[in-house]
DNA sequence: CCGAATCCTGGACGATACTG
DNA sequence: CAGTATCGTCCAGGATTCGG
């Protein structure tokens, strides 16, 4: 159905776009890939004025893609950290290029 | 405020976001990339099963954006071309990574 | 016949307050 | 500190219909 010269078949695309268009998930992995591991906080600070039901929707569905770690210490007070798993490392590589060029967009 | 070793400001993408993140955007400069020229039908059959009107709404945006060049020729029938701008052909290449990442996936 | 406008609904997103 | 509960808003996106 689509050739296979130069062209780039975009049907898998189709689940992982409803990923990655949530407005706040390429900042979430950006901000992970940035500092390597974030608390909820951090990530509150990083992510400018997220809401903290957003912050958290994001987070469970990057979980269940398999993009984000999630590590929970039994600790007063409780501690939480996140960070990209093998595959959103891999993820976050392939949208430097892309956040390369937005940078250069002045917009 | 970020530091600018190895880390993306992302602060740009702010803007950029807000088109990326529309669920067809990717997917029809991605279609562009393949075909150089396409017609809305053509389009319409890249994509599969998208609406006219979400089509419709997107060419727009990535119009205005300066990223899709519209084409209209005074024909019976009407013909209307769309294809790349350089800034389109030039975010084509940044999500090629992002593509190929999504091709991987398998899901 | 091809391209686009209208109408409507679901879900993303945000603000705030609250709990373990 | 790390979230959840609840409520409300808004707009992307789908089905349908219109215009040239």
């Amino acid at each position: 159905m689509y050739e296979k010269t130069n062209h780039l078949c975009f049907c898998p695309l189709e689940g992982v776009i409803d990923v990655i268009s949530k407005k706040w998930a390429l900042l979430t992995i950006n901000a992970l890939g940035n500092h390597g591991t974030l608390r909820f906080k951090g990530l509150m600070k990083e992510l400018d004025k997220i809401a903290p039901k957003s912050l958290s929707d994001t987070l469970k569905e990057l979980q269940a893609e398999g993009l984000v770690r999630r590590e929970s210490f039994a600790e007063i007070p409780p501690r939480v950290e996140y960070s990209l798993t093998r595959d959103g490392m891999q993820l976050r590589k392939a949208i430097v290029p892309l956040l390369r060029w937005a940078a250069t967009r002045e917009r």
